[in-house]
DNA sequence: ATCCTTCGCTGATCCGGTTCAGTGGTGGAG
DNA sequence: CTCCACCACTGAACCGGATCAGCGAAGGAT
């Protein structure tokens, strides 16, 4: 299964390997009447460019890397992934560039696989996910020349520019519909402390709650994991101000605070209303169905995507910001119930100390 | 930022760029004393292999293609998917070899990726998935010479071997489980009838049924959805004759089915119990948590990529079973309720007609 | 008619590895 | 001592494109 090259068609065409480069590339060098009739006997003969060589004498690997260091049970249980990869892909689109995907196990991993990335030119450049508050990520990629793109949060920087969701909007979004309804106490369950997002959306929900003068905003980081999302909501609903609101980082753990609220004998939305970040089939499945946030993930993805193709060429890019996320309201979101009492009438009896139900 | 080459370790060694590549390839050629030094001045100079110069001398690209043919959405709503490549990572480590994904839109466009990465040479094989009954992908791929590993059923081909998960033994498991709980009529609400696995999966549900002697056990086709799942839970709950147990080809349309069966007052595992095929999160969080079939997917994934490491060195390979999946019960299964009338009692009524909440 | 420019194309080189035919030197067998 | 086998290594070709200097021919200006 002999594969034609460059070569087969000189051949063929009976002019030179040069000439049919520039032909197929749509470079000056050749007559009209050349180009069209090499490009009629490529087509004939079924050629595409070879990736690697045009990569070994290009330079360019033609194909961007994106690693995700998450472990394997939480990539299947957040949509946010697939959802973001579909959206790459779709800004990729069937041209010359391919995504180079890898997991990896930890984050000193991660740094080696961008070392080794580099060394093996495999990659033209990476897209960075989940930045941490001190994250090595950004010298160690600056240092070694690779180019890279934060999918996440603006940082102001040309070199390694951000593509960014605005989620502190949405954040005064949810609060402005929540006050409205007459909330006063609201609690944010967060994701890790270290990831950069959950630390500006923290800041951005203390801030919204200053201004719209809330009677009691906490915020309280997990690991994202239902397990934790309903241990936060166990707390913080038997504590002896409970929240009437909580709005949750993911949709896991908003479900799995649904789950507790119904153990406890709470109606949601009628004593708790609970909203998720990150819109899923999980919020539209479960009664009631969530109120969520929705992002536009998938245009994250392409936009990070546009933003790297620049980025790769050479070009001093600036962030970019995606179209606004927005606040869907579903049966789990409702005005605070009138007559429900400051403290909570379960607080006193003790069969609402049921076991975590989550394996 | 200059990247070191063989060439640049040659002359640092003083030797020719031949003594290095067979010194660091581990051939023979050189002395055990030359070996060592080049070993420790590729070290010292922080040398690896240029993938794309290995690769065009070689012939190997060095990578493994995978092209997931659903929409964003369903990606997204699965963690199959995620959990796969999870696996498929995890076998391929942090070898020379890499993933590539790649989202198709359709059929055809998955048919020109792979002619694609043949002419480019971008890959040195491909697993495919989502098997259909008159799936000409393998055709396409045996024609083109490009190695390929379904993930699926087994097909007892040498050239094209799979990964197979025992999903007969399964089926058996649960109409063995479901039997012994006292059930007489059992639904199963299949996948898209296109795919082969779904195929599969029926007929060996009705030849299970007829083992077991079942009083009735239909099989319905959909596509995966919650929409169409829920319709297919509603259709047979307010049949003449209901069944007392359903079983899923995936996780949502099981918690779908779970608010229909809420809908139509109908308790479970009571009067209806549920399993669902693919053990997830969603089963876990949903009230009451969904019994499942938990299956080894990473493992899957892992076990395809060893054989295509094999396929691609030119060995003829034979299909290989992954570990047997499991049932997992929870709460949404259990035994008949005796006092159970026949026929349902809500059939009279015509409240139970509510539209599907799925937007 | 001559010079100069531009066009269209050729031939060679390069990218960074792999691989193979040689080649010089060493050592053992005869 | 000679011959041969073998070892360690060299030099060059090769993979399939991109790129560049150069070259002949055509056309325009003078």
């Amino acid at each position: 299964m002999k594969r034609t090259t460059i070569s087969d068609i000189a051949r063929e065409a009976g002019v030179s390997k040069g000439a049919v480069s520039y032909a197929l590339n749509g470079r000056p060098g050749v007559s009209e009447a050349t180009r069209s009739r090499i490009t009629a006997i490529a087509a004939r003969m079924g050629w595409a460019p070879s990736s690697v060589a045009r990569a070994l004498s290009g330079g360019r690997a033609g194909a961007f890397g994106l690693v995700i260091d998450r472990p394997a049970e939480v990539l299947a249980a957040e949509p946010f992934f697939m959802r973001l990869i579909a959206g790459i892909q779709h800004e990729l689109g069937p041209g010359p560039t391919s995504l180079v995907l890898q997991v990896s196990p930890d984050h000193d991993t991660e740094l080696e696989i961008y070392h080794r990335w580099h060394a093996e030119r495999r990659v033209d450049g990476v897209l960075l996910i989940d930045l941490r508050a001190d994250d090595n990520r950004l010298d160690v990629l600056a240092s070694i020349g690779l180019p890279a793109v934060v999918i996440g949060e603006p940082l102001g920087r040309t070199d390694i520019p951000s593509a960014w969701i605005d989620d502190r909007a949405a954040i005064d979004e949810v609060l402005d519909y929540l006050v409205a309804l007459g909330h006063r106490r609201v609690v944010r369950v967060a994701g890790p402390r270290e990831f950069l997002h959950s630390r500006m959306r923290s800041a951005a929900f203390l801030a919204a709650a200053a201004r719209v003068g809330l009677e009691a905003a906490d915020v309280v980081h997990t690991d994202y994991s239902g397990e934790s999302g309903a241990a936060a909501a166990r707390r913080a609903l038997v504590s002896a101000l409970p929240p009437t609101a909580m709005v949750f980082d993911n949709d896991v753990m908003a479900v799995a605070a649904l789950g507790v609220a119904q153990e406890l004998g709470l109606s949601v939305p009628g004593q708790l209303s609970l909203i998720a970040w990150e819109d899923s089939l999980l919020c539209r499945l479960v009664r009631p169905a969530l109120s969520a946030v929705r992002r536009p993930v998938g245009e994250f993805g392409a936009l990070a995507v546009s933003l790297l193709r620049q980025v790769v060429t050479g070009a001093s890019v600036s962030d970019a910001c995606t179209s606004a996320p927005i606040l869907v309201t579903r049966a789990s979101s409702g005005p605070v119930c009138r007559d429900r009492p400051d403290v909570s009438p379960w607080a006193s009896t003790a069969d609402w100390f049921v076991p975590p139900r989550f394996p």
